[in-house]
DNA sequence: TCTTAAATAAGAATTATTCCTATATAACAT
DNA sequence: ATGTTATATAGGAATAATTCTTATTTAAGA
């Protein structure tokens, strides 16, 4: 993704266009392993040694309300995120860190279905999202993302 | 459930019943919202008000490896805890930072065997949960739990 | 080029959680 | 019942993730 992209989603979502935005998106979307705020530093930081942390959870926050990215729940003490807003579920490794995106057209249409038949009472449901735990056969070894 | 029942569950586990443990697995029981360890903390300190706070964390550690508890991901930056142990699954209500059980084994066996046919490649799923998101249509205000 | 509201850098503060260690105690053996 | 010992706890310090504060910088529009 080329810059003038990378640009336009932060236009369209009336955001400031800054060369650190534009890093912190750029990160998001190179580091395909839904990253932390630290991942995130690690990566910029390669190019922009001098962006601060803070600057980067400032960014990080701004991209979530604009709905540019989400948080990704874990059961770790620390936050992920997830630039990737086309429906998907979770794979969750119980070996290591890594968490996969799930894509199933026909599962999410499988429980469409299911839920139009089986009204919840008074709860209004707005998403429904897999959290698939389980470990790969061939798991690559790895540390805090 | 009363005490002979609580260090049952201790002993069958091969813990030593201590007044702390269960005093925190009492509290587990009692406050149904999957609570973060300060809300354990508020709920034990009316009995044992110098119970220390790292004991708690030691605690739920313990029960977690123990297979006692479970941790409920959130996208907040504390953690939460599940003593409900049968198979289920959690709403998550927008609004406030209610978090409630879904049961459903109907849901449960569709899940099954849409699994069985729709192998994922390289990946042993273990369990699967489902994060329902939505509002409930009465919704009670609720801090921090 | 000028203006200004908003963004950033740097570091302090806060919060959740973990670590440390002296003391206390549950479980078991005598 | 009492003594022994490995383990648990209290209390406080340390750590790590995140948020806050404020002076400075800058993007964007006039
Ligand atoms: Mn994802
Ligand atoms: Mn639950
Ligand atoms: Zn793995
Ligand atoms: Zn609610």
């Amino acid at each position: 993704m080329n810059y003038s992209e990378l640009t336009k989603i932060l236009s369209d979502n009336d955001l400031k266009v800054t060369p650190q935005r534009i890093a912190v998106l750029k990160a998001l979307m190179e580091l395909k392993d839904h990253p932390s705020a630290d991942a995130v530093k690690e990566y910029v930081r390669k190019n922009y040694p001098n962006l601060a942390l803070g600057t980067i959870y400032n960014i990080l926050e701004t991209f979530c309300k604009e709905g540019i990215i989400r948080k990704v729940k874990t059961d770790k003490d620390f936050m992920r995120y997830d630039i990737e807003m086309h429906n998907h579920h979770h794979l969750y490794c119980d070996e290591c860190e890594y968490i996969e995106n799930y894509y199933d057209e026909e599962l999410d249409e499988l429980l469409l279905n299911y839920f139009e038949k089986r009204v919840i009472p008074n709860f209004n449901i707005k998403e429904i999202k897999l959290q698939i735990n389980g470990s790969y056969k061939d798991h690559k070894p790895s540390k805090k993302q």
